[in-house]
DNA sequence: TTCCATGTTCCGCA
DNA sequence: TTGCGGAACATGGA
């Protein structure tokens, strides 16, 4: 379930369980998860070395590794996920990457859809400048003055925009329809008819969910019964207002928003 | 069987 | 140049 809050609680998970120990097993179980590197040399440079930190930006992971100008990508796609775990019998059903520690555990990179990419590159940074990311909403130097320079230049709609990794970099369907029910935005709306006073507040709700959703991944909590998220279903009530639940298409992908209070 | 799915990329058209 | 719709990728789950 990987958008910007799920791929920090992973990133979280991989800090708290897989760090510093000697790798010393690689199992491609299929290579169609790895980029332009191949398999022998995937497995050559991370065998024997250990992952010594983590690092997010939008949906994208960076583990460092102890080998110098390596780091691990994982980008996870629709459906990717880590487990981590001692016995065999607890590998996921679709582990495609399985690094096996010295102690005896093991890291699965599963992702059954195949969507995700895992392979090696030197630098977050210049991965970031190459592949042309915004920035990640919640860098504290993210700012409303930022956030409002990357909207003026633009034209077409707020969830479009909202959804392109190149403004910003980490939200997805799930997450920018909640903001923008959130906000009372509706998703159609063209970003440069927005007030001033609405790009505040798309900027302080799309920070507080995103927030409030990796506190609630980090204790196992469900999302409040009064969000779109637990009521994305056609002629749903609104929670908020009583409005009915509309779905329609929006930059492709199915949306859900409030017919009554997203203008 | 049919439709839908939390993502990304590429192509054609306006 | 920018933005958008559609299709493709792979594999279930309802």
């Amino acid at each position: 379930m990987p958008e910007l809050p799920e791929v920090e609680t992973y990133a979280r998970y991989f800090a708290a369980h897989a760090l510093d120990q000697k790798i010393v097993r690689v199992e491609v179980r299929d290579e169609r998860i790895l980029g332009e590197i191949r398999k022998v040399a995937f497995v050559k440079r991370l065998k024997g070395r250990s992952f010594t930190s983590v690092r997010r930006h939008g949906k994208h992971l960076f583990v460092a590794t102890s080998a110098k100008e390596t780091w691990l990508h994982l980008h996870f796609g629709m459906s990717g996920d880590l487990a981590y775990y001692r016995h065999v019998e607890q590998e996921p059903r679709f582990a495609r990457i399985v690094f096996g520690f010295a102690g005896g555990a093991q890291l699965a990179f599963e992702d059954m859809r195949l969507f995700g990419l895992a392979e090696l590159v030197a630098s977050p940074d210049a991965f970031i400048v190459d592949r042309k990311l915004g920035p990640d909403p919640l860098d504290p130097k993210f700012t409303l003055a930022r956030f409002t320079a990357l909207l003026e230049k633009r034209r077409g709609t707020i969830k479009s925009l909202l959804m392109s990794q190149e403004i910003i970099a980490g939200l997805g369907n799930l997450w920018v329809d909640e903001t923008l029910y959130l906000s009372s935005i509706h998703p159609r709306r063209p970003v440069d008819r927005l007030k001033k006073e609405e790009i505040r507040t798309i900027f302080t709700s799309m920070r507080k969910l995103l927030r409030d959703v990796i506190a609630r991944r980090e204790r196992g909590a469900a999302m409040p019964a009064r969000s779109l998220y637990e009521n994305r279903e056609i002629d749903a009530r609104c929670p908020r207002c009583g409005g009915s639940i509309r779905r329609a298409v929006v930059f492709g992908r199915t949306t859900y928003f409030c017919a009554t209070h997203q203008r």
